[in-house]
DNA sequence: AGCAAGATCGGT
DNA sequence: CCGATCTTGCTG
């Protein structure tokens, strides 16, 4: 079953390690690319020196302060698209970014993998037909692990913050 | 207008 | 360790 707002409207410290073991689906040259989330990396207010919100609200990252739910992307080095979902209260910015799946290890990789590309910006997965998250049946076991985030050295103190959720065995 | 750096990855 | 490759946000 598909995650629907309200899900996605808690702080990204309670989202961002709720997502893990729910499945990403991706519709793909008209196939359905479904994996399981594996880890993610939580941003939070423009507060975290290691968010792009630290700058304020900017043209890239306007909308990580609107209703969560909807996607974030943006370009790195030029060559890998970062997927991230918003959550939290609208005029909050925080998101979520998606660092791997089952099997894919690394967001330059999940992003190429998906084929996500700037269309993506502002989809929103409550509604999206090409999209979203699911709830799977049944339980995932093994325990959470909470790490650094990772890539993030220019943010000081907030670069310690273990935000970083990954599923143990994966 | 110009520039340095980047939420990365693959090859040496 | 280094290059790829291009957008972004800051500086002047």
């Amino acid at each position: 079953m598909r995650l629907t707002r309200g899900f996605f409207e808690r702080d990204v410290l309670k989202v961002a390690p709720s997502m893990l073991g729910k499945l990403l689906v991706v519709r793909k040259a008209g196939k359905l690319e479904k994996r399981l989330i594996t880890e993610v990396e939580a941003y939070r207010g423009e507060e975290d020196l290691a968010s792009h919100a630290r700058f304020g609200k900017t043209k890239r990252n306007q909308i990580m302060y609107a209703t969560a739910g909807v996607i974030y992307v943006y370009l790195v080095y030029g060559i890998y698209w970062m997927l991230n979902v918003v959550t939290g209260q609208k005029g909050d910015p925080q998101a979520v970014l998606i660092r791997g799946l089952d099997g894919i290890k690394g967001p330059g990789r999940v992003g190429k993998l998906l084929g996500i590309d700037k269309s993506f910006y502002g989809e929103d997965l409550t509604k999206s037909e090409r999209i979203w998250i699911e709830e799977i049946s049944g339980k995932i076991d093994g325990k959470i692990l909470r790490l650094p985030r990772v890539g993030v050295d220019y943010a000081g103190e907030w670069a310690k913050k273990k935000w970083r959720f990954m599923l143990d065995r994966f």
